[in-house]
DNA sequence: ATTGAGACCTGTCGGC
DNA sequence: TGCCGACAGGTCTCAA
């Protein structure tokens, strides 16, 4: 379950299992994810001790002692668990992180889009898909005004955008359905829409910046006390009531870039 | 330069 | 019950 606030869930539970760990031993059980893991990887991350667990969009970033980070993604379907040291290997377990402290912690991942890889810290920052993500939505850094310049000239649907990780970094399909909903913008608005021509932010640009952050914020408060699984807005209810007050539309399923869009077509009209 | 389509995988669910 | 297609929280690459 992997955007944003699910990974951030996932560095909250690793971290103190991490942090200050030392890893006994590696194994691997097959040679790839979505790609090949890097040479050596077990030997280089065998021995090392964990300095940081930290997140960058959907990635989390493991400084080791050694000077390495070890970067890891959870794609569409991988996850971790904290296992006794002794425990059974299940279908798709393919990292295994013994820990001197008696530990282990599992990867798992069936549909295998995860990635993992090993690079030298000082040079973190520059690895591929790290180097070209957008701005932390929850940053300072991100407000109404970088969203409307991101998305001065294009001529995409809004929600499309939204799933660029150059536009902001760690939505996904689920919450940038949300945040448009919150923020009352139609999904198949043009981006550009929301930006004035000197590039300059819209209301529709601060409704979207802050929706953002807080359909993001919400998510993450409510994993904390992880409970019932979701109550989203618009995801994954076609044919339901819009749940904003006073609003009695339906909400709609539409197709945007091949990807599941909902949204309330009454609410979101604009 | 942007943008959309297809590829990468496995599992699950609904319809016939 | 069984088979088959559609679909799933994400990137990445390739070709208009």
């Amino acid at each position: 379950m992997p955007e944003l606030p699910e990974v951030e869930a996932v560095r909250r539970e690793l971290a103190p299992v991490l942090e200050g760990a030392h890893v006994s031993r590696v194994v691997l059980r097959r040679g790839n994810l979505r790609r090949p893991f890097p040479i050596e990887f077990e030997r280089r991350i065998g021995g090392a001790t964990v300095r940081r667990l930290t997140r960058r969009a959907k990635y989390l970033l493991a400084e080791l002692s050694s000077n390495d980070t070890l970067i890891m993604h959870l794609g569409m379907s991988g996850s971790f668990r904290v296992e006794p040291a002794d425990h059974t290997p299940e279908p798709h377990d393919h990292v295994i992180f013994e820990l001197s402290s008696g530990r282990t912690v599992v990867f798992n991942d069936p549909r295998r889009f995860g990635v993992m890889d090993l690079v030298p810290s000082a040079g973190a920052a520059e690895w591929p898909a790290l180097a070209d993500l957008g701005p932390e939505p929850l940053s300072a850094e991100f407000d109404a005004a970088t969203l409307a310049r991101v998305c001065a000239r294009s001529k995409r649907a809004l929600k499309v955008a939204l799933l660029d990780q150059h536009v902001v970094a760690g939505l996904g399909n689920i919450y940038a359905s949300e945040a448009l909903h919150l923020a009352r913008l139609s999904p198949r608005l043009r981006a550009a829409a929301i930006a004035t021509r000197n590039g300059a932010p819209k209301p529709a640009a601060r409704r979207l910046a802050a929706a953002i952050k807080t359909v993001l914020e919400r998510a993450i408060a409510r994993q904390a006390d992880y409970n019932d699984a979701s109550r989203f807005r618009v995801y994954d209810r076609a044919g339901q009531r819009c749940r904003r007050r006073g609003c009695a539309g339906k909400i709609k399923r539409i197709v945007q870039a091949g990807r599941s869009t909902f949204y309330c077509p009454v609410c979101q009209r604009t």
